[in-house]
DNA sequence: CGCTAAATTATACACTTGCATAATTACTCG
DNA sequence: CGAGTAATTATGCAAGTGTATAATTTAGCG
């Protein structure tokens, strides 16, 4: 008779982690349909059930996996920040570039976002999770755009304004390098950004 | 016994209009996973039999519904440009606005757009739909710029690179206004982006 | 080395999904 | 007014869905 499949006991922490990921995986992949309880299971080496055992619903197991994606999204932002150069227009120019190139620009980081997108209009929670990230990046290229500004003994009063659209441009660069990646040539969108930039702020970005 | 459902023949465009009507709103209320075949048949006040008629296969339907978006979405933006005055740089401004505002900004297109932007990596029909209505708006874009830069005199070489820019940052912004309508003052999106298209071609634009 | 509790697998069930096909009805045209 | 045709409804089905529950295995502990 065939025999029970075996398996190995690997605690709580690294069962959820992996069901986590594979969720995530599927769901960019093939969208939140290709993530069902069999499919997440079988892709994180586990039986269906033991997702059960884990998360009380499949609707929990998807909330934590939003929350892991956003949280991971702001690090890896974040994290980036670190090596870019001291002076305040090769900082800007490095974050502008930064956000238009891989591995930013991730077919899969688009998707995964675009899915969780889809969710914001009617879901508070997640509404809150997308305005916390966005406004924390928007922030953040403000400060920028501020330290720039004042490097050329300029007025940083539209600074509001200009984060605004630069976030703007930025996002819908990232977007269509995502979803359209053969329509730009190598290093296009990057140049298209820091000259975009440079007109947005009257100052000339150094090119990277 | 029961009787039969009585039904009036409504003919073909009534009829997938229709059906493509109850598949938009369906998936701007609950997303894809809500626009089922026997939702959308109810909703359109028909028998889920009668989609297979008009449509071979769901997927058909949805990437139907999702060029009848897409269109109707560029269209509402040309729409006031007739009623606009001739000079270059006054349409230009009137298409940025329009762009940005209602009913273009409308929560439920977002909702929608989001939606679709999810499938179009991997699936061919979506993408090339995308591509059609990008393409068409991005390059109405384009010759609008290229009209109001030799107006000022100014040669036109650089305005797809401009058109590019210019899109994305409408793109951006559009997405934003729908995610957060509260995040920002009355006209304030519309006051951003015409500072911008300013900036980015060095023109000063009217604010409408 | 055996016992026990928790982790994991296995099985089953009720429900939904998209799609196919047959039966009926409403409208058009002679 | 009567027949034919296409539009529409009705029924059924096989596959896939989430979830509940029982059976079994692993690993730590005395």
């Amino acid at each position: 008779m065939s025999a029970r499949r075996p398996f190995i006991r690997a605690g709580e922490e690294t069962r959820r982690a992996a069901l986590i990921e594979a969720t995530l995986d599927l769901i960019a992949e093939g969208g939140p349909q290709a993530a069902t309880v069999r499919a997440i299971a079988l892709r994180a080496g586990v039986t269906p059930g033991l997702i059960r055992h884990y998360f009380a619903t499949k609707e929990e197991l998807i909330a934590a996996a939003h929350e892991t994606l956003m949280t991971g999204l702001t690090d890896a932002s974040a994290a980036a920040l670190d090596s870019l150069p001291d002076d305040p227009l090769g900082r800007l120019a490095g974050f502008v570039t930064n956000a238009v190139s891989p591995p930013v620009t991730d077919p899969r980081s688009v998707a995964l976002w675009a899915a969780s997108m889809q969710l914001v209009p009617r879901d508070p929670v997640m509404r809150a999770v997308h305005e916390a990230t966005y406004l924390g990046f928007r922030d953040r290229l403000e400060a920028m755009i501020a330290d720039a500004l004042r490097a050329a003994d300029r007025p940083a009063t539209e600074a509001r304004a200009l984060a605004i659209a630069g976030n703007a441009l930025l996002d819908g660069l990232w977007i269509e390098a995502g979803a359209l990646p053969d329509h730009f040539a190598d290093g296009e969108l990057k140049s298209i950004a820091i000259k975009a930039f440079s007109h947005l702020l009257e100052l000339k970005l150094p090119e990277v």
